[in-house]
DNA sequence: TTGTTAATGATACCCATTGTCAATAGAGAA
DNA sequence: TTCTCTATTGACAATGGGTATCATTAACAA
């Protein structure tokens, strides 16, 4: 579907010494064409519509390769089911953090302040590797709350 | 084990119309006497020894219940497996946040610039709160990374 | 002490995710 | 293009947190 991100993908697959195949290229197409956040299960039910010989395995597997290639993100909501999250995604705002409805499970994405939370984010992430010697990879922000619509139904 | 939070868990139950039931005091006395961040069967196992007829569907039921009593904090560090802590722990230093070594899992507390955090994310808070309609009930903030021990392993 | 019923414990169950392994299909060599 | 090698796939079984069920037990009010 989108000229860029697939050769990007295939550059990105062929420097690690990996093969472009047709499921990691329609898996990772599939999560370029939404702004939602997918389970795996939902890419499933998205990707068998055309075609319904990929199978479920191979979804986790290719969201796991790519999360670990840095090209989707994971969200834990806390339901026990991963969401999965395209992260240079031309539909989207860059870096995002999270508002989450602990009651219908909606994601919403929102970038105010985040320049500010991501300049404190630093500062404390140059603390802690310091103190406790760690390398830091990564951190999380999320807000939960319950959504207008939640909140009306009681 | 402390006669204080024993004397609070008793007052908050009661408040409820919730029982005080043996299962209940102890799992609690249980959080209150680690700063570790203890999985469900973590605390079964530790109750098992001296109490073995409380069972693993009881303590998942009481750290519910006590979550949603305020009692208890549940922690999502993307393995799977809940991790719980008291609240008001007179071990731990008050509101912190925690740092994950995504290799080991070993969790870290910090309280380092916790401040700013906490009065960051109430400046956002108030923002999205307006702009999406929300009611917020809480939020995460966390570090993943990979601590000196596990870089060294390899 | 007794009656009521919330809470418990044993068990079966659910369901997201991972392991296994034979079959398939990228991609470099010929 | 065809061949070869082996990474990748897909079907299926298995794992493992966590939850539903239901008969039994034990808080607590009277």
């Amino acid at each position: 579907m989108n000229q860029n991100s697939n050769a990007e993908l295939h550059g990105r697959l062929r420097k690690s010494g990996l093969r472009v195949t047709k499921p990691r290229k329609i898996i990772a197409d599939t999560l370029g064409n939404t702004i939602q956040h997918l389970s795996a299960e939902e890419v499933y039910f998205r990707v068998h519509k055309a075609y319904p010989n990929i199978g479920l395995t191979t979804v986790y597997r290719t969201l796991d390769l790519l999360e670990g290639m840095g090209i989707v993100t994971r969200l834990q909501i806390g339901d026990g089911r991963a969401r999965y999250e395209l992260l240079e995604n031309p539909r989207k705002p860059g870096h995002h953090h999270h508002l989450v409805c602990t009651d219908c499970k909606r994601i919403v994405e929102y970038s105010d302040f985040v320049d500010e939370e991501l300049g404190l984010l630093r500062k404390v992430e140059v603390e802690l590797s310091r103190k406790h010697d760690f390398r830091i990879t990564g951190h999380v922000i999320q807000f939960q709350g319950i959504c207008s619509g939640c909140r009306k139904q009681h």
